[in-house]
DNA sequence: GCCATCATGTAATTAGTTACATGATTAG
DNA sequence: CTAATCATGTAACTAATTACATGATGGC
């Protein structure tokens, strides 16, 4: 179960509500976990019923800000370094590259345009994180990571140019 | 559900049993989806009963060997073209990455050795797959999801040891 | 005043894991 | 003859999704 490290790791960097945690899956984590509301909340109050996050602060809309404790930053340090790695992976949009040999040239140029146009969406996210992140004085935790999805990216990127190319030759324009 | 269709692609690419089709999710599919005989076994059934699969044929240990039928290309062929693509993501090893920064230096580059050597596994297994499928005469659709899995992983080496080296800046020997 | 967004929760269902269970075949 | 692997299944439990539900606040 990473979502309890997930959401240790991201209290970890920065306190925050369960709405802001929700938000962060989305961006942050947007290449490595999902979590939504109806999770991160029940997940938040077990954490606490643990005593691995604390409320550090109440706002408007009664909203929480949580904070990892002492003992959920000893879980978290445990797991990223004795907890056996589960090297699972479910990525549906992974399943449908894999199997996209399987249609005709036509629709798989559709498929292939379809999935460019995600990369750059997805491009234009991880550039504005990049920018936010620059903008702000010293050095972010984060950095490397938006790195790390750019230049995936522009592997992934390059590899759809290639099946297009190909699509295109045995299946005319 | 993804699981239906990863089924479904893997039987239209070739058939297979259960058995081998788990193997496969471990394989062909180990960068993308993960199943275990429990969830597969069921399936088969239900899409047997759904007319989208069918038995081929009966070996040896009492095993049945599953073909997809046109109605199962068909939904195949639905989903691909069609299908609105979920593109989240879970990814263990991806939380974990995102969360090394959190770790002292030393233990950081011990984990950072550790998914070093993960991938490196991960290399061996898809030049393994690319030598099995060149031994073979014509050529192969999986062919070019293994030369992407190379590339990504060529790129996370990359990173892992930039950040291998960061972490040795600040950490010592 | 009202609409968008912030903010939190629970219930019902479906998906996935782990554990239990059994038997057939083959290689040594 | 026996251990490893092939091969299939189900039951109990946990994780995750989808749908339902409510209310606060701020901007216009």
């Amino acid at each position: 179960m990473s979502l309890r490290h997930a959401v240790l790791g991201l209290l970890a960097t920065q306190p925050a509500t369960g709405y802001e945690l929700a938000a962060k899956f989305d961006r942050s984590l947007a290449n490595a976990w999902h979590a939504s509301h109806s999770q991160i909340y029940p997940e938040l109050a077990k954490l606490q019923d643990a005593g691995m996050v604390e409320v550090v602060g109440e706002g408007a809309r009664r909203s929480r800000t949580y904070a990892v404790t002492d003992a959920g930053r000893e879980e978290l340090r445990r797991w990223l370094v004795e907890g056996d790695a589960n090297r699972h992976q479910r990525n549906e949009t992974a399943v449908r590259w894999f199997l996209l040999f399987l249609l005709e040239p036509a629709d798989r140029r559709r498929a292939l345009e379809r999935e460019l146009a995600a990369l750059d969406a997805n491009e234009a996210m991880l550039r504005e994180t990049a920018e936010r992140i620059d903008s702000l004085p010293g050095s972010h935790p984060f950095r490397p990571n938006v790195d790390l999805g750019l230049r995936v990216g522009d592997v992934m990127r390059t590899w759809l140019r290639e099946q297009l190319d190909a699509a295109g030759d045995d299946g005319g324009t």
